[in-house]
DNA sequence: GCCGCAATTCTTGTCGACAAATAAAATACA
DNA sequence: TGTATTTTATTTGTCGACAAGAATTGCGGC
């Protein structure tokens, strides 16, 4: 409340108020910024943004469509929790997903697609080198996102970014408890499977996408798995 | 215009105003009785419903999240298109989720899952004795739905419903170029397919699911070229 | 008669305000 | 002192109104 809140945000074209709060408050949920559980309260978003209650509450009603945020009626939302006990789940149709955009995109990949997906390997490859966690975090997401729109499929597509973006918290979490220090088994895994697209072999692009999800969930799984132990030891 | 709109709806409770319009705008889209490319008019609606543009709007931006209204900035939205040019990766993607919730549900369902999987095909094969398209339409998306709920995932519970509503308008649009005369194997499938989850047999229900797709799939491809051709010839 | 520009109409995006529903606080009572 | 009840306060759901932008109509020029 320090700052001048209606100055942040200058005058915005008519219609960019929605899609401006979206995003953001996205931004800020898949970042772990407002952790699982924040209450989100209207007015007050209203105040920071400098606008009516109207568009907030359009912003939230997407937001909640997506799965982000979690809404009682007639009472405060807030932003959605990550449901540990179903993580199986999640983890099983993040890995389906990982298989069946990568098989596609060895199929139906454009020479201009292996362009795309290269400039995000390279650049989630400088962020690891330098430990920007959030950046290794969104060049991940864009690396697998530009696989699956190689793999024309937009009903894979949508899904597969619903899943990545539910992982971003996960990674976040992840990464928060390496204290940004990270494997590089991840990049090269990226590499061959950048040429395993690139030479058209489906069934290595199977093979290697299973075990990219594998590697990943792996270490998920030991971090929440410590986690709880050290819950019931004490 | 000649009813008295506002009498329709009588005092409802507060916050089921957007439901109420969700609910049927939903139901009016995915029965093709508002077909693709209308245009929608918030103020229509509010008449309509007899209430404000407020929640119209809310259920709008709910329905635009499933993408079946497309909005265009300071323009009337629309009832979404069928992208008739995309058709297979819809179908690719509708007979990976027939097979992968089929496989799950023979693994992770309880006996009550089957009562309830049970009186969706019986009721399905009754809404097919008497022609009752609507009726058949709506108890195959339940009937697959409740397998899929049976699988206990949750995410691909909600990827498969929302390509089960999409299917829903494609089905309509099979149904009434039969004229609303059916054939029974779809009916049979579905016994065959129940009886696999019984037995547990993985393995089973995946071909099963896998033809019932290539069944469903084969009929509506031949309607969409049949259509085609016409278009074409004259 | 046809095309380009201006005025108007029409629809959406945003606003401020009010009322219902719930949560919190204060009060009364055993 | 603890509990039930009333009162207050906070927050959401809905409303009517206004303004911006687009579509349409009307007008004038060629």
């Amino acid at each position: 409340m320090s700052d001048v809140p209606s100055d942040s945000f200058p005058d915005r074209k008519r219609g960019s108020g929605v899609k401006l709060v979206y995003d953001l408050l996205r931004d800020e949920i898949l970042d772990l910024t407002l952790p699982p559980g924040t209450p989100i309260d209207e007015v007050q978003l209203a105040e920071r943004f400098g606008m009516s209650r109207t568009p907030i509450r359009e912003a939230l009603v997407r937001l909640a469509g997506e799965g982000l945020v979690e809404t009682l009626p007639n009472r405060s939302s807030m932003v959605a929790n990550i449901d540990v006990l179903n993580l199986h789940t999640f983890f099983d149709a993040l890995t389906l997903m990982y298989r069946v955009t990568t098989r596609l995109a060895a199929q139906h990949h454009r020479p201009e697609d292996l362009v795309l997906i290269r400039a995000h390997q390279r650049a989630y490859d400088a962020a690891m080198r330098s430990t920007d966690a959030l950046g290794m975090i969104a060049n991940n997401r864009a690396f697998h996102a530009a696989i699956a729109e190689a793999g024309r499929n937009p009903y894979y597509l949508t899904f597969f970014l619903r899943i990545l973006d539910e992982g971003r918290r996960l990674l976040r979490m992840y990464y928060q408890s390496f204290e940004d220090r990270l494997p590089e088994e991840f990049s090269k895994e990226h590499d061959a499977i950048i040429a395993a697209i690139e030479a058209r072999d489906i069934e290595l692009c199977d093979r290697l996408a299973r075990a990219h999800a594998d590697q990943i969930i792996g270490r998920i799984q030991k971090v929440f798995t410590r986690d709880l132990r050290q819950d019931i030891a004490l």
